[in-house]
DNA sequence: TCGAGGGTTGCCCCGGCGTCAAGGTCAAGC
DNA sequence: GCTTGACCTTGACGCCGGGGCAACCCTCGA
């Protein structure tokens, strides 16, 4: 006959947990000897290792009481339930490891994929780091908020920027975060936009992103507050009774929308 | 801004979680609005999907909250030992996995291969089942006991095996236990059983596996009461001066142990 | 104006053991 | 025979990562 921890090293679990099994009733308490001890035969081996084998599954130890004690075609039929699960769970990990590397790798998990190529696009053109992290967090908000709209947003982006004008005007954010408010460039950008969104409102580009207003507030200060060049891009654009940026609206009357503006 | 219910979503997790994390000061605590609703930003966002990640792997929260408030060295440090933790984890689920089958299909997963590949020779002798599932239990309960020695023991079980007495022993459980106890094998039988002994003894196979004597004793009785003819067999050996039948010892004076007989 | 569907705090609950605490038993060595 | 140290016993509390629920407040659309 076998001790406790005899019947335990050779399932290869704790004296505490084979205790544990008894407490639940999932393992019959056996004779005990005349000193107390319990004193364990084959068939609580086998038991045991039943246990450990469905516990190490993930099975939880009531549902492995009902399966030990069920017939054996409920027992198969739930066998083949937790190997499902089994394998979802090490799909599961096999997918967490791939996540892992990318958040060690200092990927932006937080992005779709669409939003980090147009990131990269806009990397591409030449735009400051200081800028694209403005527009990154931007996007990760309308992300979270639009999550079903993300792409074909992102869509949208791409179109604009195969207009010459939008790349001008994202020229604007290659140096001119750094130029005095007073900057004739600022002039010509002005004109590029206004352009941009003349055309807009022709292609009846006035969509509603469903994006609350405190938050379109808060994008368009961040722009506002980005550079002096740009608070005065936006006062510019005003007088010629354009109001808003991510939002733009034509003084006094439409309301338009270009389909999502930077920032 | 972001709700909380848009935050959870977007990372996929519940808002209760979100909540937990704010607790156990995970993720800070943001601004509220006026009526106290928490009004969440992208770097909220991308630290708790950095939080989930890390989770997700198994990681426990207060590791998580060293790891994202660590240096970058340490960060990558980390990350390659959850990986590495990862990959373990995802190796013992395949483990579980194929135990799961063996379990499914029926196999003992309580008996070491080597004794199960014995078990089958006996079978392929002949032996019945009923005497093969005592020796299968007397076996599972000799691995438990000296697990580190269940191999070796096994080689010497097949050597014996090569002996034709031995073959001839077992020939007695292939229908022996329904012999009447005055049936004249039995007393062939003996005279087998003696040789062999005497061969073991020559042999100076006179071994101590460290059961104990009351386990030993079991597997005596229980061979004993397997059947008459098994009963009138040990008395005739113990005529001839042999007592005991696991370990066997030669009466009076020395103790003898064949390396372990069957049952 | 009202009801549905958010949000808020607070507290208890769960599984699967680990970890003491406070003793009893047993074999071995002196 | 006595001590030591390794085992055994029961019982109670701790841990993690939240889930569930109560009871209330806030907001929005019909």
């Amino acid at each position: 006959m076998l001790t406790i921890s005899q019947l335990a090293a050779y399932a290869g679990v704790t004296v505490r947990a084979v205790r544990h099994y008894h407490q639940v009733g999932l393992l019959p308490e056996p004779e005990r000897d005349r000193s107390g001890y319990r004193s364990y035969d084959a068939a609580a081996v086998v038991r045991l290792i039943r246990i450990r084998t469905l516990a190490d599954a993930g099975v939880p130890l009531a549902r492995v009481q009902e399966l030990l004690d069920a017939g054996p075609e409920e027992f198969a039929e739930g066998v083949r339930t937790i190997d499902t699960n089994l394998r979802a769970e090490i799909r599961r990990l096999q997918g967490t490891r791939k996540r892992l590397a990318r958040l060690a790798a200092g990927e932006h998990l937080a992005l779709p994929g669409s939003v980090v190529g147009y990131l990269d696009r806009l990397r591409g053109l030449g735009v400051v780091e200081r800028y694209i992290e403005m527009e990154r967090d931007a996007w990760i908000m309308i992300a979270a908020q639009v999550p079903h709209l993300i792409d074909f947003v992102i869509a949208k982006k791409h179109e604009q920027l195969d207009d010459p004008d939008m790349v001008k005007l994202y020229s604007f954010f290659r140096g001119a975060l750094d130029w005095p408010a007073d900057d004739p460039r600022v002039v010509e950008v002005a004109d590029i936009v206004e352009r941009l969104m003349m055309r807009a409102v022709e292609a009846g580009e006035v969509g509603a992103l469903g994006l609350d207003d405190q938050f379109v507030d808060l994008l368009d200060s961040t722009m506002v507050q980005s550079s002096p060049a740009a608070e005065r891009l936006v006062a510019i654009l005003e007088e010629r009774g354009w109001r808003g940026w991510t939002r733009v609206e034509r003084v006094p009357a439409e309301r338009l929308h270009t389909g999502l503006p930077p920032t």
